[in-house]
DNA sequence: ATTGACATCCAAAACGTTTTGGATTATTGT
DNA sequence: ACAATAATCCAAAACGTTTTGGATGTCAAT
């Protein structure tokens, strides 16, 4: 049924060792044999059992992603960087291990499995938290990753956006606009960017000379159900925010929803702004404003960087920092 | 460093035969040595090595996809299905791999080469054509598969949606609000949905007394770009339609877009409509009238079908058909 | 005392590959 | 002509599991 390398000796007359080294470019096997063997191998369509292989030569291949599997496991955020790690890992001729888990236990249990059964060379950690023990997991197993989004601790490769710079811009934006009351929809505090993003947040105010004021500071999951639930309370409030500003746009489409509800006009009666670009940012009604995370690339340079831990090789920065594009739509009412 | 039954065996005195039964439930161990053997492997951290124990017995508890990767491989629809299956394969604790490859020989190598090496205990197709050869490939290799969406063989298990009656209700909701010129922009013609989708346009156009008029059928291939040339073509004709019909949800918005450029009001000027119900048709602007495949759901239901046909149990329904539903919304005009 | 049945354990083979350490010729330099 | 070198090949071990086919000891039935 299926052919081995065995099959190849037989039918050519070789052994075993010397089939191996033909295919596998070994200096020390004649050019002619070479070629006869693999011919042999491509007629009889033989294809190398990397079960095999692996457990010989600790070598998969492939590399792993742990997907957080929330009520939908589609977060649009994910799946791009999926798209541009599973590219890129194409390109180099690796191929995907995904498993999807429950954040938590179950997800850091899923780290531990996929390591220690060492079925992936590598893997790419992404939504990183504070003091995330998968983190801690992969330094102390020695095992190659690299992360997007940067924690605390940063003795690691990873590649990041700087959330502060981008809510920085987005703050500024809705200032010049004449916004005094600008509202902030947070992510988990446990997410590591979230607190730089609030920094950004702070400075922006600061900057344009408004106050801090805590009532305009509502807590979300990331979720557009949360920034639906945030923009409601928001509204609710004696003197409502003119302008919203969310920690990323699924929770920024969930507040033009709330907005529209309400009857209001999103962009002239209250300005709304996400995080990330998602696909549904630009054709959303209206445009949302937004700063872009170019997640795509992201994802294919991340994978460039595991590679580079995978084989050894010496990386020249070990910290990248992406500075994000203000993308300015009707949402914010900058447009109409 | 990694802890294999070896390690487990010198630990407690037993040989690697009692330990792996223990470990894997044989009824021939004490149960006392048995509890004494689970907790040193549990101390030690023991996970099984994969690799090792696929090469023994075939089982890999992981399940494959083939994702085409076209320019940008992060097609909405491929990201939903992934989804679906991805956390059904997590709740039979298969892991999910995936090779993203550029559709024709490659991605067909794709399969022999995952296939071949065992690496998977099945796979699930989707984007079926016309004469399939990956289907062709698994059958003759008699590897466990299932597939979305059927071509014109049928002797294997699939789940589909109906899509020639979702394009037939599509054009009799376009009808029914007096569109007398309803234009068509055809998926590409290897893919197997593409003649189903078009007999339902035939249908629905001779259900209505409407004649089929091939100037207003363009080729377009999914993506938001094609739909976006179809619609142009479409508006340059000397008598434009007034109703436009896209295979798919991408290429809907892209005509969208190309109405709206020439200063048209779409669902007014012209009505469109798509086919999927993608998660970025409902926050369109405006949105946009689609046919709800429940991509997701089939994810899942695809799964459990493989799974049983990976474990060679009985299969109730080789094949499933589902009806999509119309949802109609303010790009068709009949919400205005 | 012998047999059979049962419970508990284990040595060794097998899975398909890569790698190590030669073995056998052929070729070259002296 | 002889040793050294190069070219070509291969047997066997190893990777970590699962499975096969007993081995050993105990106990009850004959």
């Amino acid at each position: 049924m299926k052919v081995t390398l065995k099959d190849i000796a037989r039918e050519s007359g070789y052994s075993i060792t010397t089939v191996s080294h033909a295919l596998s470019g070994y200096g020390d096997v004649n050019e002619n044999t070479r070629q006869h063997i693999i011919a042999i191998a491509e007629r009889l369509g033989y294809q190398p059992n990397l079960a095999a292989r692996h457990l010989r030569s600790k070598q998969t291949k492939t590399i792993g992603m742990v997907i957080p599997l929330t009520a939908y496991f589609s977060d649009p955020f994910f799946m791009e960087l999926l798209s541009g790690v599973g590219r890129q890992a194409a390109e180099y001729g690796y191929d995907l291990l995904l498993s999807a888990q429950q954040p938590g236990e179950e997800e850091l249990n899923a780290y531990r499995r996929i390591v220690a059964s060492s079925r992936i060379d590598g893997v790419v950690v992404a939504r990183v938290q504070r003091d995330d023990p998968r983190i801690t997991f992969l330094k102390e197993a020695h095992h190659p990753f690299v992360v997007f989004g940067r924690s605390n601790a940063n003795d690691y490769p990873y590649i990041d956006v700087d959330g502060r710079a981008g809510v920085h811009q987005i703050v500024l934006h809705l200032a010049r606009l004449g916004h005094r009351r600008i509202a902030f929809v947070l992510s988990p505090p446990q997410l590591a960017f979230t607190a730089l993003r609030y920094e950004g947040y702070c400075q922006g105010l600061a900057e344009a000379g408004l106050p801090l004021d805590t009532a305009y500071i509502v807590q979300g999951d990331l979720t557009r159900a949360s920034g639906h639930a945030a923009a409601a309370r928001l509204l609710a409030l004696p003197e409502p925010p003119t302008a919203i500003v969310a920690c990323n746009d699924s929770m920024a489409l969930g507040a033009m929803l709330a907005i529209q509800e309400q009857k209001l006009v999103v962009g002239r009666d209250v300005a709304v702004a996400g995080f990330d670009d998602i696909p549904a940012a630009a054709s959303a009604n209206p445009p949302l404003t937004t700063v872009r995370q170019p997640i795509y690339d992201i994802g294919r340079q991340a994978l460039d960087m595991l590679i580079r831990v995978i084989r050894n090789e010496p990386i020249e920065n070990l910290h990248v920092l992406l500075v994000p594009e203000l993308i300015v739509r009707a949402s914010s009412g900058g447009m109409i």
